[in-house]
DNA sequence: GTTAGCAGTCACGTCGATTGAGTGCTAACA
DNA sequence: TGTTAGCACTCAATCGACGTGACTGCTAAC
């Protein structure tokens, strides 16, 4: 166990050498902050710290460098999140008032916000399933051979797409047909939508062939489309601006792997259990990017799992400023949604 | 005017400076291009090409480096769109296929395509507006004070949004209301309701105040959807292999333009003419992309402008490949659209 | 009109010396 | 026993000198 003084030092360097992303010397310690203690005594702490493998050094002659153990210790121990600014938090609103129209809006503004006040990379993962129950069903006319199905959740949103009609069928045997499907699905979480279900659908309703088949895939689709993910990013422009990636190299593996959405997926995806994960370095079991932090935090409605936010970057990362704009957000998005459920 | 072979020596060296970014030298091309000429005699035709505007010195003893002047005669007078490779074709029916759902995904996927073919940034316009026509809006039921409001459109689409419905209000006197309004408005361009016309609809229906403004929202956000233009972009990453981009300043700057949706928008709306426009360097009007090409295509169907793809690089650029691609993409999508606009 | 030869220019890479920030160790001090 | 001053040592980064190679322009001969 560290000792005050070690803890302090420690807690210094860390916090040096993440804003200035240089090694920190001995010397310079003692300069710029007012220890009470000369270079040498704070040169034989820090040998300590290195042993205990809290610290290392780039070469001999560098100043030292926190390593992923100092980081960790860091997190748990040394800081908490810094409250937010009014200014900070002006902003943010500012941002969130600005383009808000849909759900997509929202999570995109909210990668964005992400990314602006961290200065990192953000990524926001959107659960499609948020629990919308199926309602019920309707056709509306479009022209002689097609018509438009159009399925009611209980969240009040409408999908919809064409079907064709077959010649002869009157309106009332679709709006039968809708009738009985409807009563058959009504109150199911459209995510939850099993073969099974839909085979004793179609035991019960068969009637034209073809028409039933494209409701089906209908059905079908809509299904899916809940139980997908769609996936935010912004921020990866600010990557540039960090000084761990003035290498190309660097940045265009990092930027590689964020191309791939189904790997930002995965990745974010981890962190299934609640709150707050903070996964530095090699803890991450990624390749390409374990000299990298990352910072999650999923969101919840009513027990739900709405989606995960995460911020990726060096890990040099202001952790405390990070985990506490992530919270603020999660506070804001929250009554987002709930004040918005109707959209 | 030049003469024969002060074109083909200007061609050489436009075409070696695409592939190799290095500055080319008369030494360097008599060895390469087997032209029956003698350095020597090559440098004097290189020395009038510079007087004439064509050529770039970088420094007196490197190479010649081919003017905007050049790439535009090039581009011109010395070229001709490559065909596409059978492997070509076949690898864009690939990814065209891979994923095509709905209209964004088609624009999202020429984007990628686009980019990936050309080995540059790419960028798809696409307009909203196809056209597309009022036919007739209804109420579906929601719940006791909520009703979803369906607009129809003619290509089959319905938009819709929840609305508050007055206490007492009957079905009825919805259906009422929605056939009123659906009389007055079908037919008509989306992107066209003007306000005068829905003020004719104001006077004509005008029946709960409440239940109407929030219809005249829906129809006008509606409407301003359908003016709007969409972005996507594609091949970002792309940049940082071009030589040119290995400088962390230009890629900051040129990534920082790309970020502002509204910037790419007018940089791209610039060619309303129709067919393929080539900006090469300073002829660009828009600063900070002047050591950049771009060339736009827009596309059509049926008459309207459906949108315009472009392809952003450094000027150092395969512009006949690029064409070339742009046009079988330009009859790809002509089909995609003339087969799926039932989607 | 074409070419060979030659002098001149200039970016680039290498090498060595200098600089400066940093450490570890030791001896003295409180 | 903990703290500090002093000193020798290390090593990355910077700078300048220098050689190299890829060019060009010019001139004279073919």
């Amino acid at each position: 166990m560290l000792n005050d003084r070690k803890k302090k030092i420690l807690r210094l360097i860390v916090e040096d050498y993440i804003s200035t992303a240089e090694p920190v010397g001995s010397r310079n310690l003692a300069r710029k902050y007012d220890l009470g203690l000369s270079p040498a005594t704070i040169r034989n702490e820090m040998s300590d710290l290195e042993l205990l493998g809290y610290l290392e050094q780039p070469h001999t002659s560098a100043g030292r460098v926190p390593s992923p153990q100092a980081y960790r210790f860091y997190v748990d121990s040394l800081t908490e999140p810094d409250a937010l600014t009014d200014n900070d938090r002006a902003l943010i609103n500012g941002w969130f008032n600005e383009r808000r129209r849909n759900i997509d809006d929202i999570f995109q503004s909210t990668a964005k916000i992400l990314s602006r006040m961290t200065q990192n990379v953000s990524m926001v993962l959107a659960n499609e399933d948020l629990g919308t129950c199926f309602k019920y069903m309707k056709f509306l006319p479009l022209d002689e051979a097609h018509s438009i199905l159009c399925i009611v959740t209980d969240d009040g949103n409408v999908d919809n797409c064409v079907v064709e009609i077959p010649v002869g069928m009157r309106p009332e045997e679709l709006d039968y047909m809708a009738g009985r499907v409807s009563r058959l699905l009504a109150g199911k979480n459209l995510a939850n939508i099993s073969e099974d279900l839909l085979e004793e659908v179609h035991t019960d309703v068969a009637h034209d062939k073809l028409l039933f088949a494209s409701l089906m895939q209908s059905i079908r689709k809509l299904s899916r489309k809940h139980k997908e993910q769609k996936v935010f990013m912004g921020g990866t422009k600010q990557l540039l601006n960090q000084p761990e990636f003035q290498d190309m190299e660097r940045v265009k593996n990092i930027l590689g792997i964020l191309e791939e959405e189904r790997v930002v997926r995965d990745l974010v995806n981890v962190g299934e259990d609640d709150g707050l994960k903070v996964t530095i370095g090699t803890e991450n079991t990624f390749t390409g990017i374990q000299d990298c932090s990352m910072i999650q935090a999923t969101y919840r409605l009513n027990g739900h799992i709405v989606g995960t936010m995460a911020v990726l970057g060096p890990t040099r990362m202001e952790y405390g400023k990070v985990i506490s704009v992530m919270d603020y957000l999660h506070h804001y998005l929250k009554t987002i949604f709930e004040n918005d459920i109707d959209k």
